[in-house]
DNA sequence: TTCACTTTTTGTCATTTGGCAAATGTTGTC
DNA sequence: GACAACATTTGCCAAATGACAAAAAGTGAA
């Protein structure tokens, strides 16, 4: 649980009595590759911090293509925020790119954290902002790039990921058939 | 101010004297088309809610080309956040794409309304929750579009919009070649 | 190793989009 | 109205990407 307290101290300060507190009410659970954290339809309850492994967010568009939103790796949270904010039925999956180990929170222990941790809300909200703003910062100059730029963007960007995702799935994230991105690495070589 | 009193009561409760002190706060202003309410290289220190007219945000890529990252129309906040929450130099602009009306706190304000107004940073939160979900899911879907798609989603959730904003600006922000854009319009009639 | 299965690459061709320049249309001012 | 300045459309061609199918490469199990 380590990485989770850590990742959380960069947003805000926790005594050790609160970190306790945190670590009783995470879940660890472990994902098999391609089962599913949450799914379209439901109702998102559950918020995960990824501790091994990757995560991805994708949808079915109106032609019936799987797109992937984005990945989530290590030392990050997973969470439908659309879904479990407003407490309304997600319309994108989350599911396990390899195998995983997430530490899960419920709704029930998120609520108990932030009435007892006073500065628990203010450490969510940073959080969220930040991650959210990173999203939006990260697709949105894809738009304006053509193929080639945005898997470069995405090689410079996310080094480490790239030779874990199949390419299939990449292909999808960066807007662009497989075969495309085939040729584009073949190019790039 | 009416409008900002209406979008602020959407997240949260204020009671009269809250809202009296709120439209304290806010002052005022006006922005002839073109110019610039935030500019790249500076520090963002004001929070801008639009009470008439129409914003955009958008920076220079590498190639030099001027991209559009979005527009922000009547009854909407504009805020650089990457800057004004980090309080570290923008790297992009905010610009009136029309004759604009605003209202705009500065920093301080903000500061004191979150001193006095208990239920201030709640809704404040709230507010750039969803205005972040809202930029990540209107963007996100585009990449896997074609741009006749992309043009047509976009007269779908901005019917209002398309008129007001000029070709080029549309274009940039479709991630497309004006005169691409010129031929789709051409085409779809 | 061999087989079955999945993933990635490649070939071929059609379609989309970009780049550039010229033409046309629009708007505001005198 | 005439003009200038700006915005939009169009023509032409090249480049990028998609669609589809087949081949090749990689993977894991028996």
């Amino acid at each position: 649980m380590e990485n989770l307290i850590n990742y959380l101290l960069q947003f805000g300060q926790l005594n050790q009595q609160q970190i306790d507190l945190i670590k009783s009410k995470a879940k660890e659970i472990e994902l098999k590759k391609e089962d599913y954290f949450s799914e379209a339809g439901k109702i998102a309850r559950q918020v995960a911090f990824v501790d091994d492994g990757i995560l991805r967010v994708c949808y079915y568009n109106n032609k019936g293509e799987e797109i992937t939103r984005y990945f989530i790796d290590e030392n990050n949270f997973a969470v439908d925020l659309n879904s479990f904010s407003y407490q309304i039925p997600s319309s994108e999956y989350v599911q396990a790119v390899k195998d995983c180990k997430l530490l899960v929170f419920s709704a029930d222990a998120l609520k108990d954290l932030s009435v007892t941790i006073v500065a628990w809300n203010s450490i969510i909200n940073a959080i969220t902002a930040k991650s959210l703003i990173e999203k939006v910062n990260r697709i949105s100059p894809m738009l304006a790039e053509d193929a080639k730029s945005r898997y470069i963007s995405f090689l410079e960007k996310f080094p480490q990921l790239a030779n874990r995702i199949p390419l299939s799935l990449l292909a999808s994230y960066l807007g662009i058939t497989q075969s495309s991105l085939s040729r584009i690495r073949k190019n790039i070589r």
